[in-house]
DNA sequence: ACGTCGTATTGACATCTGTCGATGCATCGA
DNA sequence: TCGATGCATCGACAGATGTCAATACGACGT
């Protein structure tokens, strides 16, 4: 049992630097835009609502699949674009992938644009 | 003198339904990710927070183009994707344009991200 | 009326992105 | 050991996106 836990490349981040606190360097401006850019998405932005709404407040793929009405590699994709920006981690348990909202991500984010 | 106020039409929206408060509708997935891919490119974001710290939070385009280093059309075009998810507003003054950030658009967008 | 100046729009282009079917890779049960 | 199952990856493709040069549009000063 592996749990994925979010690396310092994967940048959660967009932290402690509001986008109405000060002119931002085109580095933050790049962090911050990336997690945004992962939330741009309305299929990602209702993956990670059923996630959160599912029972333990994680779900495998296959729960994931027919909600959105994709196929599993889309779901797959996006799930994988969520993980790399720090919004969701990844457990594998025997054959399936759970995946859970990273609520510290989503607090960071929202604290950029707050000043 | 013109002031473009946010119609209803440009969803500052992202309000109201928090993305880990249940299941989205496929139309609030929409809206709120409409919010954060204007918020989902660095050039956007920086523009953003050089306008909030401009003297009297406002600025004209040909005070953008020298700090983000790229055209004046791509500029322009930048901040009618701002405008358009009413995250700024336009006012004609003159021969300039200015462009102030909505603050009620990024804090409804923060909202969404907290339960 | 005319030229100038600040913006917006257009057209074009390369790149990124979302999507799927097919395939590969582990893991589990028989 | 073998087939089944859940997921990730690959290859492909249409559509969206960011960018610029060229141009059009208004407003101002002369």
């Amino acid at each position: 049992m592996t749990i994925a836990l979010p690396l310092l490349t994967t940048d959660a981040g967009a932290c402690c630097t509001p986008v109405t606190g000060g002119v931002l360097t085109a580095e933050e401006a790049e962090r911050i835009a990336r997690t945004f850019k992962a939330l741009g998405d309305p299929t990602r932005v209702r993956l990670l609502s059923l996630i959160a709404a599912s029972e333990g407040k994680e779900a495998c793929i296959c729960d994931l699949t027919e909600p959105v009405g994709l196929s599993q590699p889309t779901v797959s994709h996006h799930m994988k674009q969520l993980v790399d920006a720090g919004l969701a981690v990844r457990e594998q348990r025997g054959r399936w992938a759970y995946y859970r909202v990273v609520d510290d991500a989503l607090d960071r984010a929202a604290q950029a644009l707050r000043p």
